[in-house]
DNA sequence: CGGGTTCTTGACTAGTTTCAAGCAAAGTGG
DNA sequence: CCACTTTGCTTGAAACTAGTCAAGAACCCG
Protein backbone atom coordinates (compact mmCIF):
# COMPACT_ATOMS: atom_id res chain seq x y z
CA UNK A 1 0.00 0.00 0.00
CA UNK A 2 1.26 3.23 -1.01
CA UNK A 3 1.02 6.01 1.76
CA UNK A 4 0.97 9.58 1.06
CA UNK A 5 1.16 11.59 -2.28
CA UNK A 6 4.41 9.76 -4.06
CA UNK A 7 4.04 11.74 -7.09
CA UNK A 8 3.75 15.76 -6.29
CA UNK A 9 4.20 16.45 -9.64
CA UNK A 10 0.73 15.23 -10.59
CA UNK A 11 -1.26 16.61 -7.60
CA UNK A 12 -4.57 17.29 -9.38
CA UNK A 13 -5.57 21.12 -7.71
CA UNK A 14 -9.36 21.91 -7.68
CA UNK A 15 -9.82 24.24 -10.07
CA UNK A 16 -8.22 21.41 -12.66
CA UNK A 17 -10.36 18.96 -10.99
CA UNK A 18 -11.55 16.28 -14.12
CA UNK A 19 -14.71 15.52 -12.19
CA UNK A 20 -15.99 18.99 -12.78
CA UNK A 21 -15.93 19.10 -16.39
CA UNK A 22 -19.12 16.21 -15.99
CA UNK A 23 -22.38 16.57 -17.15
CA UNK A 24 -24.21 15.69 -14.39
CA UNK A 25 -22.37 17.01 -11.42
CA UNK A 26 -23.69 19.96 -9.65
CA UNK A 27 -21.43 23.31 -10.06
CA UNK A 28 -19.33 24.50 -6.81
CA UNK A 29 -19.64 28.70 -6.31
CA UNK A 30 -16.44 30.29 -6.25
CA UNK A 31 -16.56 30.21 -1.98
CA UNK A 32 -17.23 26.45 -2.06
CA UNK A 33 -14.81 25.72 -4.60
CA UNK A 34 -12.03 27.78 -2.67
CA UNK A 35 -12.65 26.09 0.92
CA UNK A 36 -12.86 22.75 -0.79
CA UNK A 37 -9.49 23.67 -2.58
CA UNK A 38 -8.01 24.16 1.53
CA UNK A 39 -10.07 20.87 2.62
CA UNK A 40 -8.16 18.34 0.50
CA UNK A 41 -5.23 17.90 2.46
CA UNK A 42 -3.44 15.38 0.04
CA UNK A 43 -3.86 13.14 -3.01
CA UNK A 44 -3.39 9.60 -2.06
CA UNK A 45 -2.32 6.61 -4.75
CA UNK A 46 -3.59 3.21 -4.27
CA UNK A 47 -2.17 0.10 -5.80
CA UNK A 48 -4.83 -2.58 -7.27
CA UNK A 49 -5.77 -5.02 -4.65
CA UNK A 50 -4.58 -2.70 -1.51
CA UNK A 51 -7.38 -2.24 1.22
CA UNK A 52 -6.70 1.41 2.36
CA UNK A 53 -9.72 1.29 4.59
CA UNK A 54 -10.37 -1.48 7.26
CA UNK A 55 -13.17 -2.44 9.25
CA UNK A 56 -12.62 -2.22 13.10
CA UNK A 57 -10.40 0.98 12.11
CA UNK A 58 -11.18 4.19 12.74
CA UNK A 59 -9.97 6.52 9.86
CA UNK A 60 -9.07 10.13 10.26
CA UNK A 61 -9.82 10.79 6.71
CA UNK A 62 -12.42 11.03 4.20
CA UNK A 63 -12.15 10.44 0.87
CA UNK A 64 -13.58 11.09 -2.37
CA UNK A 65 -12.60 9.32 -5.74
CA UNK A 66 -10.53 10.79 -8.39
CA UNK A 67 -9.82 8.27 -10.72
CA UNK A 68 -10.31 4.31 -10.59
CA UNK A 69 -12.49 1.64 -9.51
CA UNK A 70 -12.97 0.74 -5.88
CA UNK A 71 -15.13 -1.54 -3.65
CA UNK A 72 -16.68 -1.96 -0.27
CA UNK A 73 -16.89 -5.02 1.31
CA UNK A 74 -17.13 -6.95 4.27
CA UNK A 75 -15.46 -10.13 5.82
CA UNK A 76 -17.12 -13.02 8.10
CA UNK A 77 -14.42 -14.64 10.51
CA UNK A 78 -14.18 -17.77 8.70
CA UNK A 79 -13.91 -15.72 5.19
CA UNK A 80 -17.11 -15.44 3.61
CA UNK A 81 -16.66 -12.24 1.98
CA UNK A 82 -19.35 -10.02 0.91
CA UNK A 83 -19.11 -6.66 -1.35
CA UNK A 84 -21.77 -4.06 -0.74
CA UNK A 85 -20.98 -1.46 -3.04
CA UNK A 86 -18.81 -0.68 -5.87
CA UNK A 87 -17.50 2.99 -6.04
CA UNK A 88 -16.19 5.21 -8.96
CA UNK A 89 -14.93 8.41 -9.52
CA UNK A 90 -16.58 10.95 -7.98
CA UNK A 91 -18.36 8.82 -5.13
CA UNK A 92 -16.94 9.47 -1.12
CA UNK A 93 -15.39 6.95 1.13
CA UNK A 94 -14.80 6.67 4.39
CA UNK A 95 -17.50 8.78 6.09
CA UNK A 96 -18.82 6.24 8.36
CA UNK A 97 -15.39 6.19 9.50
CA UNK A 98 -15.22 9.70 10.27
CA UNK A 99 -18.74 10.13 11.90
CA UNK A 100 -18.75 6.68 13.82
CA UNK A 101 -16.56 5.33 16.58
CA UNK A 102 -15.03 3.13 13.81
CA UNK A 103 -15.23 1.12 10.43
CA UNK A 104 -17.75 -1.20 9.93
CA UNK A 105 -16.86 -2.60 6.50
CA UNK A 106 -13.50 -2.37 4.60
CA UNK A 107 -12.48 -0.55 1.09
CA UNK A 108 -10.12 -1.87 -1.10
CA UNK A 109 -8.90 -0.62 -4.68
CA UNK A 110 -9.90 -2.40 -7.43
CA UNK A 111 -7.29 -0.65 -10.30
CA UNK A 112 -4.99 1.98 -9.41
CA UNK A 113 -7.03 4.57 -7.74
CA UNK A 114 -6.21 7.99 -6.64
CA UNK A 115 -7.96 9.43 -4.17
CA UNK A 116 -8.17 13.30 -2.47
CA UNK A 117 -8.10 12.94 0.80
CA UNK A 118 -10.27 15.41 3.46
CA UNK A 119 -9.17 15.80 7.54
CA UNK A 120 -11.89 14.45 9.62
CA UNK A 121 -10.54 17.60 11.77
CA UNK A 122 -11.93 19.79 9.30
CA UNK A 123 -15.56 18.75 9.09
CA UNK A 124 -16.52 20.34 11.65
CA UNK A 125 -14.99 23.53 9.89
CA UNK A 126 -17.06 22.44 6.83
CA UNK A 127 -20.33 22.14 8.24
CA UNK A 128 -20.30 25.22 10.58
CA UNK A 129 -19.15 27.45 7.47
CA UNK A 130 -20.78 25.58 4.61
CA UNK A 131 -24.23 24.13 4.85
CA UNK A 132 -24.48 23.50 1.37
CA UNK A 133 -21.48 21.29 1.69
CA UNK A 134 -22.68 19.80 4.28
CA UNK A 135 -26.35 19.19 2.56
CA UNK A 136 -24.10 17.62 -0.27
CA UNK A 137 -22.26 14.78 2.14
CA UNK A 138 -26.02 14.31 3.52
CA UNK A 139 -27.28 13.62 -0.17
CA UNK A 140 -23.97 11.46 -0.95
CA UNK A 141 -24.69 9.32 2.37
CA UNK A 142 -28.18 9.16 1.01
CA UNK A 143 -27.24 8.05 -2.33
CA UNK A 144 -25.09 5.64 -1.16
CA UNK A 145 -28.26 3.94 0.99
CA UNK A 146 -30.08 4.20 -2.15
CA UNK A 147 -28.04 2.08 -3.63
CA UNK A 148 -27.36 -0.57 -1.21
CA UNK A 149 -31.13 -0.87 -0.99
CA UNK A 150 -31.48 -1.83 -4.77
CA UNK A 151 -28.61 -4.26 -4.56
CA UNK A 152 -30.06 -5.58 -1.15
CA UNK A 153 -33.57 -5.93 -2.55
CA UNK A 154 -31.72 -8.18 -4.93
CA UNK A 155 -29.72 -10.75 -2.86
CA UNK A 156 -32.96 -11.05 -1.20
CA UNK A 157 -35.43 -11.48 -3.87
CA UNK A 158 -34.51 -11.73 -7.03
CA UNK A 159 -33.35 -14.78 -8.79
CA UNK A 160 -29.78 -15.42 -9.77
CA UNK A 161 -30.15 -14.80 -13.46
CA UNK A 162 -31.96 -11.23 -12.47
CA UNK A 163 -29.59 -10.15 -9.88
CA UNK A 164 -26.89 -10.52 -12.07
CA UNK A 165 -28.40 -8.96 -15.34
CA UNK A 166 -29.22 -5.88 -12.66
CA UNK A 167 -25.81 -5.73 -11.37
CA UNK A 168 -24.36 -5.37 -14.74
CA UNK A 169 -26.47 -3.04 -16.24
CA UNK A 170 -26.21 -1.13 -12.69
CA UNK A 171 -22.32 -0.74 -12.89
CA UNK A 172 -22.69 0.16 -16.67
CA UNK A 173 -24.87 2.59 -16.32
CA UNK A 174 -22.79 4.27 -13.20
CA UNK A 175 -19.65 3.55 -15.56
CA UNK A 176 -21.79 5.78 -17.89
CA UNK A 177 -22.43 8.60 -15.97
CA UNK A 178 -18.88 8.67 -15.76
CA UNK A 179 -17.89 9.20 -18.67
CA UNK A 180 -15.83 5.56 -18.64
CA UNK A 181 -17.78 3.90 -21.56
CA UNK A 182 -16.64 3.37 -24.81
CA UNK A 183 -19.67 2.55 -27.82
CA UNK A 184 -21.62 0.62 -25.54
CA UNK A 185 -18.65 -0.99 -24.23
CA UNK A 186 -16.67 -0.54 -20.53
CA UNK A 187 -12.91 -2.42 -19.55
CA UNK A 188 -14.45 -3.75 -16.34
CA UNK A 189 -11.31 -4.43 -13.79
CA UNK A 190 -13.06 -7.30 -11.60
CA UNK A 191 -13.25 -10.45 -11.87
CA UNK A 192 -16.11 -13.67 -11.69
CA UNK A 193 -15.21 -14.27 -7.82
CA UNK A 194 -15.66 -10.31 -7.28
CA UNK A 195 -19.22 -10.36 -8.89
CA UNK A 196 -20.14 -13.92 -7.05
CA UNK A 197 -18.91 -11.81 -3.52
CA UNK A 198 -21.39 -9.36 -4.40
CA UNK A 199 -24.41 -11.25 -5.62
CA UNK A 200 -24.18 -13.62 -2.60
CA UNK A 201 -23.36 -16.82 -4.92
CA UNK A 202 -20.77 -19.39 -5.15
CA UNK A 203 -18.15 -18.42 -8.15
CA UNK A 204 -18.97 -21.70 -10.22
CA UNK A 205 -23.17 -20.55 -9.87
CA UNK A 206 -21.97 -17.30 -10.80
CA UNK A 207 -19.77 -18.96 -13.97
CA UNK A 208 -23.21 -20.96 -14.82
CA UNK A 209 -25.29 -17.65 -14.71
CA UNK A 210 -23.10 -15.38 -16.35
CA UNK A 211 -23.20 -18.15 -19.20
CA UNK A 212 -26.72 -18.44 -19.52
CA UNK A 213 -26.86 -14.75 -19.62
CA UNK A 214 -24.45 -14.62 -22.68
CA UNK A 215 -26.71 -16.83 -24.37
CA UNK A 216 -29.67 -14.60 -24.40
CA UNK A 217 -27.27 -11.81 -26.20
CA UNK A 218 -28.01 -9.25 -24.34
CA UNK A 219 -24.42 -8.46 -23.07
CA UNK A 220 -20.92 -9.52 -24.15
CA UNK A 221 -17.99 -9.84 -21.57
CA UNK A 222 -14.64 -11.50 -22.51
CA UNK A 223 -11.03 -10.91 -21.46
CA UNK A 224 -12.38 -7.72 -18.97
CA UNK A 225 -14.27 -6.13 -21.67
CA UNK A 226 -17.64 -5.74 -21.36
CA UNK A 227 -20.44 -5.08 -23.79
CA UNK A 228 -23.98 -3.96 -23.83
CA UNK A 229 -25.72 -5.37 -26.82
CA UNK A 230 -29.51 -5.03 -25.84
CA UNK A 231 -30.35 -2.39 -23.00
CA UNK A 232 -33.35 -3.27 -22.90
CA UNK A 233 -33.39 -6.70 -23.28
CA UNK A 234 -30.54 -6.75 -20.26
CA UNK A 235 -33.70 -4.83 -18.25
CA UNK A 236 -36.18 -7.35 -19.46
CA UNK A 237 -34.33 -9.55 -17.71
CA UNK A 238 -33.32 -7.85 -14.44
CA UNK A 239 -36.74 -7.45 -13.99
CA UNK A 240 -36.27 -3.45 -14.03
CA UNK A 241 -34.33 -0.52 -15.71
CA UNK A 242 -31.85 1.35 -13.78
CA UNK A 243 -31.84 5.40 -13.01
CA UNK A 244 -29.65 7.29 -11.17
CA UNK A 245 -30.03 10.53 -9.31
CA UNK A 246 -29.27 13.47 -11.63
CA UNK A 247 -27.52 16.48 -11.19
CA UNK A 248 -25.79 14.75 -7.87
CA UNK A 249 -22.98 16.73 -5.99
CA UNK A 250 -19.67 15.53 -5.14
CA UNK A 251 -16.58 17.32 -3.00
CA UNK B 1 -54.29 6.27 6.93
CA UNK B 2 -54.90 8.73 9.69
CA UNK B 3 -53.42 11.83 8.36
CA UNK B 4 -52.49 14.45 10.81
CA UNK B 5 -53.04 14.81 14.33
CA UNK B 6 -56.04 13.46 15.15
CA UNK B 7 -55.89 13.87 18.67
CA UNK B 8 -54.56 17.56 19.76
CA UNK B 9 -54.88 16.97 23.18
CA UNK B 10 -51.88 14.42 22.70
CA UNK B 11 -49.12 15.94 21.29
CA UNK B 12 -45.89 15.86 23.08
CA UNK B 13 -43.86 19.23 23.49
CA UNK B 14 -40.36 18.58 22.55
CA UNK B 15 -39.25 19.77 26.21
CA UNK B 16 -41.12 16.65 27.32
CA UNK B 17 -40.25 14.33 24.75
CA UNK B 18 -39.68 10.74 25.88
CA UNK B 19 -37.13 9.98 24.08
CA UNK B 20 -35.13 12.41 25.99
CA UNK B 21 -34.77 10.64 29.07
CA UNK B 22 -33.06 7.68 27.20
CA UNK B 23 -30.07 6.93 28.68
CA UNK B 24 -28.45 6.29 25.46
CA UNK B 25 -29.23 9.46 23.35
CA UNK B 26 -27.37 12.85 22.76
CA UNK B 27 -28.24 15.86 24.71
CA UNK B 28 -29.49 18.63 22.99
CA UNK B 29 -28.38 22.31 23.97
CA UNK B 30 -31.15 24.71 24.78
CA UNK B 31 -30.14 26.45 21.81
CA UNK B 32 -31.03 22.91 19.61
CA UNK B 33 -34.35 22.37 22.05
CA UNK B 34 -35.47 25.74 21.03
CA UNK B 35 -34.76 25.30 17.14
CA UNK B 36 -35.99 21.68 17.14
CA UNK B 37 -39.58 23.10 18.83
CA UNK B 38 -40.25 24.78 16.06
CA UNK B 39 -38.97 22.92 13.58
CA UNK B 40 -41.25 20.34 14.30
CA UNK B 41 -44.99 21.11 12.57
CA UNK B 42 -46.95 18.03 14.04
CA UNK B 43 -47.70 14.88 14.76
CA UNK B 44 -48.86 11.72 12.63
CA UNK B 45 -50.61 8.80 14.22
CA UNK B 46 -50.81 5.98 11.47
CA UNK B 47 -52.32 2.50 11.99
CA UNK B 48 -50.72 -0.72 12.29
CA UNK B 49 -50.87 -2.22 8.41
CA UNK B 50 -50.77 1.06 6.65
CA UNK B 51 -47.71 2.68 4.49
CA UNK B 52 -47.31 6.53 5.24
CA UNK B 53 -44.54 6.94 2.65
CA UNK B 54 -44.22 5.07 -0.62
CA UNK B 55 -41.93 4.34 -3.15
CA UNK B 56 -41.77 6.61 -6.34
CA UNK B 57 -43.50 9.41 -4.59
CA UNK B 58 -41.29 12.63 -3.09
CA UNK B 59 -42.51 13.62 0.53
CA UNK B 60 -42.37 16.70 1.84
CA UNK B 61 -41.54 15.44 5.05
CA UNK B 62 -39.07 14.15 7.23
CA UNK B 63 -40.24 12.15 10.26
CA UNK B 64 -39.02 10.80 13.34
CA UNK B 65 -40.43 7.81 14.76
CA UNK B 66 -42.15 8.65 19.11
CA UNK B 67 -43.91 5.34 19.49
CA UNK B 68 -44.21 1.54 17.85
CA UNK B 69 -42.62 -0.24 14.85
CA UNK B 70 -42.61 0.79 10.98
CA UNK B 71 -40.62 -1.16 8.81
CA UNK B 72 -39.14 0.15 5.24
CA UNK B 73 -39.39 -2.16 2.36
CA UNK B 74 -39.28 -2.29 -1.23
CA UNK B 75 -41.68 -3.95 -3.65
CA UNK B 76 -41.51 -5.83 -7.07
CA UNK B 77 -43.87 -5.65 -9.61
CA UNK B 78 -44.85 -9.00 -9.37
CA UNK B 79 -45.78 -8.41 -5.52
CA UNK B 80 -42.40 -10.01 -4.14
CA UNK B 81 -41.18 -7.53 -1.40
CA UNK B 82 -37.65 -7.18 0.42
CA UNK B 83 -37.95 -5.93 3.94
CA UNK B 84 -34.78 -3.58 4.15
CA UNK B 85 -34.75 -2.79 7.81
CA UNK B 86 -37.13 -1.97 10.74
CA UNK B 87 -37.57 1.82 12.41
CA UNK B 88 -38.08 1.75 16.00
CA UNK B 89 -38.32 4.96 18.25
CA UNK B 90 -36.05 7.82 17.60
CA UNK B 91 -35.11 6.62 14.75
CA UNK B 92 -35.75 9.18 11.49
CA UNK B 93 -37.55 8.27 8.20
CA UNK B 94 -38.07 9.91 5.00
CA UNK B 95 -34.25 11.55 4.52
CA UNK B 96 -34.23 9.95 0.99
CA UNK B 97 -37.77 11.53 0.06
CA UNK B 98 -36.74 15.14 1.35
CA UNK B 99 -33.56 14.79 -0.88
CA UNK B 100 -34.02 13.68 -3.59
CA UNK B 101 -36.39 13.21 -6.44
CA UNK B 102 -38.41 10.55 -5.16
CA UNK B 103 -38.40 7.87 -1.95
CA UNK B 104 -37.17 4.22 -4.01
CA UNK B 105 -38.74 2.50 -0.73
CA UNK B 106 -41.87 2.62 1.05
CA UNK B 107 -42.52 2.64 4.54
CA UNK B 108 -45.44 0.43 6.74
CA UNK B 109 -46.59 0.83 10.48
CA UNK B 110 -46.48 -2.39 12.21
CA UNK B 111 -47.87 -1.16 15.21
CA UNK B 112 -50.56 2.23 15.84
CA UNK B 113 -47.12 5.07 15.06
CA UNK B 114 -46.72 7.78 16.30
CA UNK B 115 -44.15 10.47 14.05
CA UNK B 116 -42.82 13.62 14.95
CA UNK B 117 -43.35 15.22 11.05
CA UNK B 118 -40.48 18.25 9.77
CA UNK B 119 -41.44 20.08 7.08
CA UNK B 120 -38.44 19.75 3.96
CA UNK B 121 -39.20 23.35 3.77
CA UNK B 122 -37.54 23.99 6.82
CA UNK B 123 -34.24 21.76 6.17
CA UNK B 124 -32.15 24.23 4.47
CA UNK B 125 -32.80 26.07 7.97
CA UNK B 126 -31.69 23.91 9.97
CA UNK B 127 -28.38 22.96 8.17
CA UNK B 128 -27.50 26.77 7.76
CA UNK B 129 -28.38 27.50 11.39
CA UNK B 130 -27.65 24.48 13.36
CA UNK B 131 -24.63 22.76 11.96
CA UNK B 132 -24.33 20.57 15.02
CA UNK B 133 -27.90 19.23 14.07
CA UNK B 134 -27.25 18.84 10.40
CA UNK B 135 -24.26 16.87 11.52
CA UNK B 136 -26.76 14.39 13.41
CA UNK B 137 -28.62 13.99 10.40
CA UNK B 138 -25.60 12.77 8.22
CA UNK B 139 -24.66 10.76 11.28
CA UNK B 140 -28.48 8.95 11.51
CA UNK B 141 -27.83 8.54 7.87
CA UNK B 142 -24.57 6.70 7.80
CA UNK B 143 -26.05 4.79 10.95
CA UNK B 144 -28.96 3.23 8.63
CA UNK B 145 -26.02 2.39 6.15
CA UNK B 146 -24.33 0.68 8.67
CA UNK B 147 -27.29 -1.50 9.73
CA UNK B 148 -28.20 -2.27 5.76
CA UNK B 149 -24.44 -3.50 5.19
CA UNK B 150 -24.92 -5.62 8.07
CA UNK B 151 -27.92 -7.28 7.37
CA UNK B 152 -26.89 -7.10 3.18
CA UNK B 153 -23.80 -9.40 4.53
CA UNK B 154 -26.82 -11.65 6.17
CA UNK B 155 -28.77 -11.90 3.00
CA UNK B 156 -25.44 -12.90 0.98
CA UNK B 157 -23.15 -15.19 2.57
CA UNK B 158 -25.08 -16.13 6.04
CA UNK B 159 -27.01 -19.52 5.99
CA UNK B 160 -30.95 -20.05 6.69
CA UNK B 161 -30.11 -20.44 10.52
CA UNK B 162 -27.17 -17.55 10.83
CA UNK B 163 -28.86 -14.69 9.17
CA UNK B 164 -31.88 -15.99 11.43
CA UNK B 165 -30.40 -15.68 14.37
CA UNK B 166 -28.12 -12.75 13.79
CA UNK B 167 -31.61 -10.59 12.85
CA UNK B 168 -33.74 -11.89 15.85
CA UNK B 169 -30.71 -10.72 17.96
CA UNK B 170 -30.17 -7.78 16.31
CA UNK B 171 -33.97 -6.59 16.62
CA UNK B 172 -33.87 -7.93 20.36
CA UNK B 173 -30.86 -4.87 21.49
CA UNK B 174 -31.96 -2.82 19.22
CA UNK B 175 -35.35 -3.17 21.33
CA UNK B 176 -33.30 -3.55 24.19
CA UNK B 177 -32.00 -0.01 23.52
CA UNK B 178 -35.23 1.11 23.39
CA UNK B 179 -36.13 0.42 26.43
CA UNK B 180 -38.80 -1.61 25.27
CA UNK B 181 -37.87 -5.69 26.86
CA UNK B 182 -39.06 -6.57 30.29
CA UNK B 183 -36.66 -9.73 31.89
CA UNK B 184 -35.32 -10.84 28.49
CA UNK B 185 -38.60 -10.49 26.88
CA UNK B 186 -40.03 -8.24 24.48
CA UNK B 187 -43.67 -8.38 22.34
CA UNK B 188 -42.13 -8.44 18.59
CA UNK B 189 -45.49 -7.21 16.42
CA UNK B 190 -44.40 -9.07 13.29
CA UNK B 191 -45.56 -12.18 11.47
CA UNK B 192 -43.16 -14.87 10.39
CA UNK B 193 -44.16 -13.62 7.00
CA UNK B 194 -42.50 -10.16 7.66
CA UNK B 195 -39.41 -12.33 9.02
CA UNK B 196 -39.17 -14.24 5.80
CA UNK B 197 -39.30 -10.84 3.93
CA UNK B 198 -36.81 -9.32 5.93
CA UNK B 199 -34.21 -12.78 5.45
CA UNK B 200 -35.12 -12.69 1.81
CA UNK B 201 -36.29 -16.29 2.25
CA UNK B 202 -39.82 -18.52 1.55
CA UNK B 203 -42.66 -18.67 4.73
CA UNK B 204 -42.43 -22.01 4.52
CA UNK B 205 -38.66 -22.78 5.25
CA UNK B 206 -38.48 -19.36 7.65
CA UNK B 207 -40.56 -21.08 9.45
CA UNK B 208 -39.08 -24.43 9.69
CA UNK B 209 -35.68 -22.29 10.06
CA UNK B 210 -37.29 -20.90 13.05
CA UNK B 211 -38.27 -24.22 14.37
CA UNK B 212 -34.68 -25.55 14.39
CA UNK B 213 -33.22 -22.01 16.03
CA UNK B 214 -36.05 -22.66 19.40
CA UNK B 215 -34.63 -26.45 19.16
CA UNK B 216 -31.20 -25.22 20.40
CA UNK B 217 -33.04 -23.21 23.55
CA UNK B 218 -31.07 -20.20 22.60
CA UNK B 219 -35.07 -18.45 22.23
CA UNK B 220 -38.46 -19.11 22.32
CA UNK B 221 -40.88 -16.87 20.03
CA UNK B 222 -44.46 -17.65 20.71
CA UNK B 223 -48.33 -15.71 20.59
CA UNK B 224 -45.71 -12.51 19.43
CA UNK B 225 -43.91 -12.28 22.89
CA UNK B 226 -39.67 -13.65 22.13
CA UNK B 227 -38.15 -14.41 24.60
CA UNK B 228 -34.12 -14.43 24.45
CA UNK B 229 -32.95 -17.66 26.48
CA UNK B 230 -29.29 -17.65 25.76
CA UNK B 231 -28.02 -14.85 24.23
CA UNK B 232 -24.01 -15.94 23.96
CA UNK B 233 -25.62 -18.95 22.48
CA UNK B 234 -27.43 -17.18 19.90
CA UNK B 235 -24.79 -15.07 19.21
CA UNK B 236 -22.74 -18.32 18.74
CA UNK B 237 -25.01 -19.20 16.21
CA UNK B 238 -25.44 -15.85 14.35
CA UNK B 239 -21.40 -16.31 13.82
CA UNK B 240 -21.79 -12.45 15.84
CA UNK B 241 -22.18 -10.50 18.28
CA UNK B 242 -24.58 -7.29 17.90
CA UNK B 243 -22.91 -4.21 19.29
CA UNK B 244 -24.43 -0.66 18.45
CA UNK B 245 -23.35 2.83 18.26
CA UNK B 246 -23.52 4.73 21.50
CA UNK B 247 -24.02 8.39 22.43
CA UNK B 248 -26.45 8.16 19.46
CA UNK B 249 -28.26 11.06 18.25
CA UNK B 250 -32.08 11.89 17.18
CA UNK B 251 -34.23 14.56 16.35
C1' DC C 1 -70.26 -19.79 14.96
C1' DG C 2 -68.15 -18.92 10.49
C1' DG C 3 -64.25 -16.78 7.91
C1' DG C 4 -59.88 -15.07 7.80
C1' DT C 5 -55.09 -14.95 9.14
C1' DT C 6 -51.11 -17.21 10.95
C1' DC C 7 -48.59 -21.16 11.92
C1' DT C 8 -47.20 -25.90 10.96
C1' DT C 9 -45.92 -30.08 8.44
C1' DG C 10 -44.84 -33.40 4.69
C1' DA C 11 -43.78 -34.41 -0.07
C1' DC C 12 -41.89 -33.02 -4.13
C1' DT C 13 -39.23 -29.98 -7.19
C1' DA C 14 -36.02 -26.53 -8.38
C1' DG C 15 -32.03 -23.93 -7.42
C1' DT C 16 -27.42 -23.66 -5.48
C1' DT C 17 -23.21 -25.22 -3.44
C1' DT C 18 -19.42 -28.20 -3.19
C1' DC C 19 -16.08 -31.09 -5.13
C1' DA C 20 -13.09 -32.20 -8.67
C1' DA C 21 -10.71 -31.64 -12.72
C1' DG C 22 -8.97 -29.42 -16.83
C1' DC C 23 -7.55 -25.52 -19.62
C1' DA C 24 -5.69 -21.02 -21.01
C1' DA C 25 -3.23 -16.93 -20.14
C1' DA C 26 -0.12 -14.36 -17.53
C1' DG C 27 3.65 -13.93 -14.44
C1' DT C 28 8.22 -15.74 -12.27
C1' DG C 29 12.73 -17.23 -11.93
C1' DG C 30 16.68 -19.82 -13.17
C1' DC D 1 13.81 -18.09 -23.08
C1' DC D 2 11.63 -21.87 -21.31
C1' DA D 3 9.81 -24.72 -17.41
C1' DC D 4 6.95 -23.76 -13.55
C1' DT D 5 3.55 -21.64 -10.82
C1' DT D 6 -0.39 -18.92 -10.23
C1' DT D 7 -4.73 -16.98 -11.38
C1' DG D 8 -9.00 -16.98 -13.64
C1' DC D 9 -12.35 -19.42 -16.28
C1' DT D 10 -15.07 -23.54 -17.40
C1' DT D 11 -17.58 -27.93 -16.88
C1' DG D 12 -19.95 -32.11 -14.98
C1' DA D 13 -21.65 -34.77 -11.16
C1' DA D 14 -23.22 -35.39 -6.52
C1' DA D 15 -25.01 -33.48 -2.34
C1' DC D 16 -27.52 -30.25 -0.14
C1' DT D 17 -30.51 -26.16 0.56
C1' DA D 18 -34.49 -23.74 -0.29
C1' DG D 19 -38.82 -23.08 -2.76
C1' DT D 20 -43.48 -24.63 -4.07
C1' DC D 21 -47.65 -27.04 -3.34
C1' DA D 22 -51.02 -28.74 -0.44
C1' DA D 23 -53.55 -29.38 3.54
C1' DG D 24 -54.67 -29.19 8.28
C1' DA D 25 -54.54 -26.97 13.00
C1' DA D 26 -54.83 -23.00 16.04
C1' DC D 27 -56.28 -18.68 16.84
C1' DC D 28 -58.67 -14.26 16.48
C1' DC D 29 -62.42 -11.21 15.19
C1' DG D 30 -66.93 -9.78 14.30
Amino acid sequence: MIVGNQRPGQYTPCEQCPLRKRPNLREFTPDELEFVKQFKMDELRVESGASFLRQGTSSEHLYTVLSGWAFRYKMLDDGRRQILNFALPADMLGLQGTLMKEMEHSVEALTPLVLCVFPRSKLWDLYSRFPSLAFDITWLAAREEQLTDEHMVSLGRRTALERTAFLLLHLYVRAEEAGMTRNGTIQFPFTQQHLADALGMSLVHTNKTLKRLMATKAVRWQDRVFALADRSALAEIAGDDVTLQTGRPFI
